[in-house]
DNA sequence: TTTATTTCTGCAACATTGTTGCAAATTGTT
DNA sequence: AACAATTTGCAACAATGTTGCAGAAATAAA
């Protein structure tokens, strides 16, 4: 399916840095940061890109994969809705190159806190990813 | 142990803004965010505040215990050194009340990615907390 | 295909956090 | 009390987040 599809899919209108965004997340399975994406999209006004994103994010084609340092990294989503967000995978980081990974988890992480209801679970892991390890 | 001890432990002087700092962080299984702690600390200047959570984290008295919103929440560390954090917990962010907790956790998280070598685990978890619960 | 309507984009502007350099103030030591 | 080593406050700047608004672009309607 194409971006452009895509985007009518889920009721977004089809314009250029949105079409843009979409291809420079291209790998479903990689989250790239905030700044990478402003210097690939310069073409394009800041505000616009935060805006876009913003939408992408509420449209359910892209999520927010991890914050660290003040910066965002956003991923495509695998299969998310505007109203139902599937985000049964961790983000992995690795240490050396910065690459950020969303992976599914082959077996699903349970445990419970007392006292508390849990809504959603965020995991992220670091470490060394296996094109670093030497 | 009061804070004066604390400090000098872990081979820090002992200043105004880094007792009022442990001060205002106080419950060790509460974080707070940076927000919330410059209107605390209002007197103290704002770079002040933020090079000494630099040093309070990395003799390893505070950690960062979440990032949200380009905000990052605060806690005392219960037991880390400068050299080993052991940080055996998650996060509890309530939806309802914001209030972020760090939980201890009964059993030991364990799984593991194919070809990955994780060092670092984060666990964030959202939802509702017991005061917030009708 | 032209027009109309809705939405998006770019610009300006400002808030917040992160960050560094440097001189003055403070701390711990002798 | 004097000294050396740190720390603080101020100034200054970078990056990201955020809003309002007018002009541009995209879709819907004629």
């Amino acid at each position: 399916m194409d971006a452009t599809t895509t985007l009518k899919n889920h009721d977004l209108r089809v314009t250029k840095i949105r079409l843009a965004i979409l291809e420079a997340l291209g790998d479903v399975h990689q989250a790239k940061p905030y700044g990478e994406l402003q210097a690939a999209l310069s073409d394009f006004d800041r505000t616009t890109l935060y805006r876009t994103l913003l939408a992408l994010i509420e449209k359910g084609l892209i999520h927010k994969a991890l914050e660290e340092n003040g910066e965002s990294y956003y991923a495509l989503c695998g299969g998310c809705t505007t109203h139902a967000h599937t985000h049964d995978h961790i983000h992995f980081k690795c240490n050396d190159c910065g690459t950020v990974e969303c992976l599914h988890l082959s077996s699903e992480i349970g445990f419970t806190l007392p006292g508390v209801a849990i809504d959603s679970l965020e995991i992220t892991a670091k470490g060394t990813c296996q094109n670093c390890q030497a």
